[in-house]
RNA sequence: GGGCGGUUAGCUCAGUUGGGAGAGCACCUGCCUUACAAGCAGGGGGUCGGCGGUUCGAGCCCGUCACCGCCCACCA
């Protein structure tokens, strides 16, 4: 029995288990069917679901969902991604908690702890996912420290290496003091901090006067190696190339000229501190200038007269304090400016000389760009496409070490002779020198770098496995913009490197869901909605409705409107699917006989050309508001109010009809609306296949899409004039069952005059335009035929209602 | 500082080669009509951010200014 309104909860959790235990999610090898792949992106291990989650999975599944009916084998890919430096600190922050902390529990006994963690509060998200209604095949959950997934890694590893792609080096990095670690420049977030502006004089050795430098991190003056002024600033080219002295250090360091310099900042004169500024680094580099460096890992001055151990913030008021008694410091000011912070803990990144892992792009980036270019791989909307070009152009070789516990240790053996050994599986013995004393390196691997053979360790690369065979390349990538240099153009080299084949060939780039207010969403700033209390009160049906609706193009505020629209739309389709199956149903084939018959049938094969246009445009917002109004406008006030007499007499082939037209509407709205569908789906009898895997119905003929306009045009005028046009045969009767001209008159009915008015008007503007001679000679034929036909209408129409 | 996007109805947003300003929500009016009141029908409401230009015609193209957002960034 279908009750009068339809409700969500229960009957979506009951066919997210139908569908997954009936196996319709799963997907394994055909080679006679073809195969559609989207491997979809692992969250972090340790995450909640999030809006922006919800409306990747929304844009998947639905895409799966249409694709899987049109009889693709599809693969929609889950997992998690191990997320080292997040994961590491969330279990730190519970060490902490207990007193404790990881260099106490030690290495081992960190990693069982992490693995502990996992199993009690990893793998929540899963469950959000099957929530969503997400058609993953659960079976073939990944993640990226499976055994299978690590030698994935660390084979990719090894085949960087032994192609000399993977180097080490002493290079400025950023340093987080808090996770003990270096970490890559995407890793950062920059915020604006309050801060002092110091101004120190540095006197000239030659004792004639001194040079002024501004500097918000005086601490870092005793590693000062030169101080850099701008090649054409007159107001220091004499002093270029003598030599000054640094304060507390007393050390000789030389001017130096460097385009690099501002010189408007400050004083026009920067000090050089190549152990700890990036900008510096390469000035020193450029000039040959020494790198030593006065603060440690731990944020703390290093061995330097007076000041070792102390924090930068004391050794800074130390030094200043030296400046102002010997007259050197000149001002101090207020200044507010942007400071690099961890993306994790937002602690203050310490930029230090260290010795890291680095991964070479000159060659691995060429054959992606190739692929970019070629449009092998297209980014949408069409600006990210050109923003991924750009930044993998741009990219700088990848820090790939990281100084963590948590995550893939670097698969490089040290023996005590100084060789490096790299191996998947640990070696017996060197490769050079046949030592068995082998050390392995201690750093782990970016979290990135394992995340870029998603597409393929999934399926069981190295090993060369009938899934890899069979499901790569894959088709779809849903994900944030962020992520496009951190992830997506990382798969596409690897996969290309490590397979010989783009992963992937479209890549939708979701827009960010802002808060209602326009504030980005975010649990710090309470402005986060969690996507599950949102389908704990209008469903998941019209909460993956809502989230298509939003444009991919701009960033949108989030609305419950939306929701509720796609709410309406369900209860909607339920109770049209009420009439049609509870007024009779007759079998066998729809036997279209009526005016309105043939015009709903061609207008459901109009309506799903421009929908399947709009998906494969990735245009989910306008194919989403084509079915809405398909339904609603089309379907239910125009067609079923036509047929609705024949229904309720019993007519057959009007049964017949309305019934291949509603699972025909069903169909379309499926991807969409899986649950509902599915639901109504089984109300009809004999129907033995489950909708999730009908076949997806093919667009017929259009031409009497417009069958029903001299209906449409009569109501409009009767609605607002109150005047009955005349109608013949079928059209009368259309009219008379649907605008129902005998019921109570409606409201703002018989106003003829505004009415009247109203057509005099645009009669008026018609006339003037194509009075217009320039107009008549200059628009497109077409524009002015169509204004001719414009006028025509509006003269019969003031006409019917007496002029 | 660089790149990208935005500014259209009270709110959230559409507007596809330049040719009668739209949707949903909200509001007002009339209807409990044998699928649906989470409904049906109708209505009010917009100098399309400002200024200038091109054009017979500009929300759309060009210039300029203002404001908002996102991403990126080595002005100490």
């Amino acid at each position: 029995m279908m009750e009068p309104r339809y409700t969500p909860h229960g009957v979506e959790e009951r066919w997210q288990r139908t569908w997954e235990e009936e196996g319709l999610y799963n997907a394994d090898p055909n080679p006679a069917r073809e195969p559609y792949v989207d491997a979809h992106p692992p969250p972090n291990v340790t995450g909640e679901l999030h809006l922006g989650h919800a409306l990747q999975l929304a844009l998947g599944d639905s895409m799966i969902r249409m694709k899987r009916m049109q009889g693709y084998n599809t693969l929609f890919q889950p997992g998690y991604d191990h997320a080292g430096i997040s994961t590491q600190n969330a279990v730190e922050k519970q060490l902490l908690r207990e007193g404790t902390s990881r260099q106490e529990l030690g290495r081992e006994k960190f990693e069982q702890r992490v693995w502990e963690w996992l199993r009690e509060y990893g793998g929540r998200i899963m469950f959000q996912f099957r929530r969503m209604g997400a058609s993953l095949d659960y079976r073939r959950e990944r993640f990226t420290m499976d055994p299978g997934y690590v030698k994935a890694v660390l084979t990719f590893f090894v085949h960087l290496y032994e192609r000399g792609w993977i180097y080490r080096a002493n290079r400025i990095i950023n340093w987080c003091p808090y996770h003990q670690t270096s970490l890559s420049d995407l890793e950062l977030v920059h915020e604006d901090k309050d801060d002092t502006l110091s101004t120190i004089r540095y006197p000239l050795a030659d004792g004639e006067g001194h040079i002024a430098i501004a500097t918000v991190r005086p601490a870092t003056i005793p590693a000062d190696v030169a101080v850099a002024v701008h090649p054409d600033d007159d107001r220091y080219k004499h002093l270029v190339g003598r030599e000054v002295i640094v304060p507390w250090v007393e050390r000789r360091v030389p001017v130096i000229a460097d385009e690099r310099v501002e010189r408007e900042f400050g004083t026009g004169a920067l000090k050089i501190t190549p152990g700890h500024d990036p900008t510096d680094f390469e000035i020193g580099r450029d000039h040959g200038l020494p790198e030593p460096m006065c603060i440690g890992p731990d944020g703390r001055m290093l061995d330097v007269d007076g000041l070792t151990g102390m924090t930068q913030q004391e050794a800074g008021n130390k030094i200043l304090e030296w400046c102002r008694e010997r007259d050197l410091l000149v001002h101090r000011e207020h200044y507010r400016h942007p400071v690099a912070l961890c993306e994790r803990c937002e602690n203050r990144i310490e930029p230090l000389i260290s010795l890291q892992w680095w991964c070479s792009m000159e060659e691995l980036k060429k054959p992606a760009l190739e692929a970019l270019r070629a449009r092998r791989v297209v980014y949408h909307p069409e600006s990210q496409h050109r923003f991924a070009i750009d930044s993998l152009e741009n990219a700088p070789d990848w820090c790939i070490s990281r100084q963590l516990w948590w995550g893939h240790q670097i698969p490089l053996y040290y023996c005590p002779n100084g060789h490096i050994t790299a191996a998947v599986e640990p070696p017996a013995a060197c490769k050079e020198c046949g030592s068995t004393e082998l050390t392995q390196e201690t750093d782990v691997l970016d979290t990135w770098f394992s995340s870029a053979l998603w597409p393929f360790a999934t399926l069981g690369w190295p090993e060369q496995t009938p899934d890899l065979e069979y499901f790569y390349p894959g088709h779809l990538q849903t994900t944030a913009r962020e992520i496009i240099r951190l992830w997506e153009n990382r798969m596409i080299f690897s996969g290309l490197e490590m397979i010989g084949e783009v992963p992937f060939r479209g890549v939708i780039i979701h827009s960010t869901v802002l808060a209602p207010d326009g504030r980005r969403m975010s649990k710090s700033l309470g402005t986060g909605i969690d996507p599950l209390d949102i389908v704990e009160k209008y469903g998941t049906d019209a909460t993956r409705y809502g989230l298509l609706k939003n444009s991919l193009t701009q960033d949108v505020r989030f609305s419950y409107s939306a929701i509720e629209e796609g709410g309406k739309l369900t209860n909607k389709l339920w109770n049209a699917a009420r009439l049609i199956l509870q007024t009779g149903i007759a079998g066998g084939e729809p036997r279209p006989s009526s005016v309105e018959e043939r015009w709903i049938l061609a207008r459901l094969s109009q309506a799903q050309r421009a929908y399947e246009g709009f998906i494969g445009a990735f245009d989910f917002a306008h194919a989403v508001d084509e079915l809405y109004h398909l339904t609603f406008d089309d379907f239910c006030d125009w067609y079923l109010e036509a047929i609705k007499p024949r229904l309720y007499a019993g007519d057959e082939d009007a049964q017949a009809t309305a019934l291949h037209a509603l699972e025909w509407l069903l169909r379309l709205l499926h991807p969409v609306l899986p649950h509902v569908t599915e639901e109504i789906w089984t109300h009809i009898p004999e129907r033995e296949t489950r909708l999730i895997v009908a076949s997806w119905p093919a667009a017929g003929d259009a031409s009497e899409a417009g069958a029903l306009t001299r209906v449409q045009e009569a109501a409009t005028i009767f609605r607002r004039s109150g005047v009955l046009p005349p109608l013949e045969g079928d059209e009368q009767r259309i009219f008379d069952a649907v605008v129902k001209p005998d019921r109570a008159p409606v409201a703002g009915n018989g106003n003829v005059d505004a009415e009247r008015e109203r057509l005099r008007n645009e009669i008026a503007r018609a006339e003037k335009m194509l009075a217009n001679e320039r107009f008549v000679a200059k628009a497109p034929a077409d524009v002015v035929e169509a204004e001719r036909a414009k006028l025509e209408r509006y003269r019969r129409e003031l006409d019917a209602i007496g002029d």
